[in-house]
DNA sequence: CTCTTAACCTGGACGC
DNA sequence: TGCGTCCAGGTTAAGA
């Protein structure tokens, strides 16, 4: 489920229904996930008041006095918002348990099949000012690509001398962060850009477009509540809706919409190729 | 340093 | 019904 969008739907609903409120206890299913739960600080964070919901990269932040609770979902984890009397199901790895300024409980339920999510505790004295992304990880020290400085000219002056395609470079998120499997392949196609061609063969002209497309798309999946391909709720229990809008990702032997509309006979047919033990989905007449 | 590969997990879809 | 294979939104340690 999670790329930029899913992780920001996320956050958003987690701020409007437990912002504020006090932390009061945990549980976990004892399974182990990407991380080893911070079983200590969450003992320590007993009775202390949520500050904020925030997001870096895929992260979702839960911000305390001393720190920061970062929760990443991985590739099949989402959070639910529920009452402490639903019981837990399969996969439900850890619950948070809130009590609003009224007293009204609130749990947290992190549920996550493939376990590649986790929970970390990054602690604001040894932070020291620095971003947070270096803290959380080498695929979260990336710009923010809805951030004002995130353009086209940044892409271009990062790329020089890569030999990566681009499909993958966009990825790794050590230039820009968030964008996923799905988000990559829907901008480089918005872009005319062929998903192998390498990262640093690219014009400024190009990454300019790309860089817009990349801020339209995030945006606008957003608006949509992101993309629910299986499995992603966001807190409140709703489904994303922008999979609706995917132009190529999950099509595979479907016309494509720019070259093969409803109009010509003439187009092409969306394919599909391995970069990465990942698929990518593109056009191989509109993308070059 | 750059780039690629394997591994971490579970479950659903599909072919035989 | 069952069994094998392939596929899935991410990340990173280890290897070349």
């Amino acid at each position: 489920m999670p790329e930029l969008p899913e992780v920001e739907v996320t956050a958003q609903s987690l701020r409007d229904q437990i912002a504020g409120a006090t932390f009061v206890g945990w549980k976990s299913s004892g399974k182990r996930l990407r991380h080893p739960m911070p079983r200590q600080v969450l003992e320590t964070l007993k009775g202390q008041p949520l500050l904020a919901v925030g997001r870096r990269a895929k992260y979702v932040l839960m911000e305390f006095s001393g720190g920061w609770l970062a929760a990443h979902l991985g590739m099949s984890g989402a959070m639910r918002c529920c009452a402490p009397a639903e019981p837990s199901v399969l996969h439900d790895h850890l619950r948070l348990q809130f009590c609003s300024g009224e007293g009204l409980p609130v749990d947290v339920v992190f549920h996550d099949p493939r376990r590649f999510g986790s929970f970390q505790w990054i602690d604001r004295t040894k932070l020291n000012g620095r971003d947070i992304g270096t803290a959380l990880g080498e695929s979260a020290v990336g710009m923010e690509p809805l951030g004002t400085e995130f353009n086209g000219d940044y892409l271009f002056a990062e790329s020089r001398g890569r030999n990566v395609a681009i499909k993958q470079w966009l990825m790794n998120g050590q230039v820009v962060v968030g964008v996923g499997n799905i988000y990559a392949c829907e901008a480089l196609f918005s872009s005319g850009i062929h998903p192998a061609r390498k990262a640093g063969s690219i014009s400024r002209q190009r990454f300019a477009q790309l860089a817009q497309e990349i801020q339209t798309i995030l945006s606008q999946a957003i608006r949509a509540g992101g993309s629910t391909i299986s499995d992603f709720y966001a807190p409140d229990g709703r489904p994303g809706r922008y999979g609706q809008s995917h132009q190529v990702y999950g099509r595979e032997g479907e016309p494509c919409p720019r070259c093969d509309g409803a109009s010509g006979a003439t187009g092409a047919t969306i394919r599909r190729m391995v970069q990465g033990q990942r698929s990518t989905f593109y056009c191989r007449l509109c993308q070059r």
